[in-house]
DNA sequence: CGTATGACGTGCA
DNA sequence: GTGCACGCCATAC
């Protein structure tokens, strides 16, 4: 499954500095495909590898979204960076 | 190969 | 500000 976009993606994700956080919308732009904000959630969701920081990557609305191990653990993880969540929202 | 699904996004009521 | 419907893309079956 090494499919050119999930690659992107894995990267992007895995270079999200700590403490920072970013949209779904903002990956698939920066793999190149700005419509395939989906698809990113989905390569995340079905490859889950603890080596990437997935739980930095939220939607564009500041919610923090799903997670594989749960949305709880990811809003934990995101407070424990630094964080601000505001009612499950990111406070940009 | 065609259909269904999903960690989403935007628009409109 | 909240809720619903449509659209969009990559995978899975």
């Amino acid at each position: 499954m090494t499919s050119l976009f999930q690659e992107k993606v894995f990267k992007i994700v895995a270079k999200i500095p700590k403490g920072e956080t970013m949209t779904y919308k903002r990956v698939a732009l920066f793999a190149g495909k700005p419509r395939a904000y989906r698809a990113v959630g989905n390569i995340l969701n079905k490859n889950a590898d603890p080596k990437i920081p997935c739980h930095r990557v939220m939607r564009s609305d500041g919610k923090i979204g799903g997670y594989n191990r749960g949305a709880e653990i990811k809003e934990s993880l995101l407070k424990k960076e630094g964080v601000v969540i505001r009612n499950r929202k990111i406070v940009h």
